[in-house]
DNA sequence: ACCTGAACACCGTTCAAGT
DNA sequence: ACCTGAACACCGTTCAAGT
């Protein structure tokens, strides 16, 4: 939305966009998300509070660029690997996902405060749907198990307590449930092709 | 933790814990969750925001009653029902929840930054765990499938858009599907007992 | 015990002004 | 276009003081 028109640089580019989402990565990941601040920012990359608004029309596009850095993250880690069966391809793809998350404290909360509708959003959800298309799901049922994946994603990591090996064996164990009911669907639907 | 002890009164005893909660509770109603503030807070009872600290330690202990009194809500709503079968106790279970959430804008959140560890909370827990003891599910399958439950309503109301229709098919449809893997499980489990 | 006024250390955001 | 200083309207919280 907030491009950087470069018809007249002004008296020295000494910023861009991607240098204030760096800062606000680097605050998210040393200080945690109550800590990425305007004017926190605003230090760390050396100019005044209000010169952000320069690159950002408010603090919710800052965030929201925020997250669109993460996502960006976990799409890059998991790149290939398309040879193995759809289960355990879901079990990376959601593995990834939490272990970045859980790496920067508080970006959950970030990401359920946003409308996560940006390119890098998108391109795990198109990820998330190609491997569904392996379990024989119609195309409104994956849709479907998309979001059912991301809200036990988001969902387990912001409900996530001090005890890291309890939480991630609830996970774990979730995950395979709900992996069963969908498969469980698929062969119903395989079944009974229009009921 | 705070007890109102009543020894001597104090001048006058013109408030009480419960009053503040209640102005919290109407003003999560009325503004939603980012206007719950101390000074709000206290305008709203009459008195300066730092006597509030007279009643609660800190704002996070003033959220953490509120949230005790909005899942206290949700189990006055739900009190018998025992003679349906356990998918349609569960099923109504989370959709009060679900409805009550969604009647406070940003509840959710408000949860989700909470321990919920009160004994509302708790009471909530082992009637799902009752409903689940009806699901032939060993202790400790019914435990983390409770948490399961958890998760997936707070965060399908986290994740929820403005399209109301959409968002309950969603939620319904992945509420199926997860129960319908905890079915396969019990099943599975019944089958071998002790793998 | 309960309440007040004043203050401290923060926020996001806007405005007028400079280059 | 990009940046600044100053200000506005807020926060949560603490301190000293009054009853």
């Amino acid at each position: 939305m907030t491009e950087a028109r470069s018809g007249r640089p002004g008296p020295r580019r000494t910023l861009s966009e991607q240098a204030i989402l760096d800062a606000a990565l680097a605050l998210l990941a040393e200080l945690g998300a109550e800590r990425v601040t305007i004017r926190g920012l605003a230090a760390r990359v050396g100019i005044a509070p209000n010169a952000v608004y320069t690159y950002f029309p408010d603090k919710a596009a800052v965030l929201h660029g925020l997250t669109e850095q993460l996502l960006g993250r976990v799409h890059d880690t998991q790149s290939g690997e398309s040879s193995l069966p759809w289960r355990d391809r879901i079990h990376a793809l959601a593995h990834d996902l939490r272990t970045d998350l859980l790496a920067h404290p508080g970006s959950v909360h970030l990401l359920l405060g946003d409308s996560m509708d940006g390119p890098n959003a998108r391109a795990i959800g198109t990820a998330m749907l190609a491997i569904l298309a392996d379990a024989d799901l119609d195309p409104n049922a994956a849709a479907h198990a998309a979001h059912l994946l991301n809200v036990h994603i988001l969902g387990s990591v912001a409900l996530e307590t001090t005890d890291q090996a309890v939480a991630t064996d609830r996970f774990q164990w979730g995950l395979d449930r709900l992996l069963d009911g969908l498969t469980t669907y698929a062969a119903t639907q395989r079944d009974h092709p229009r009921s």
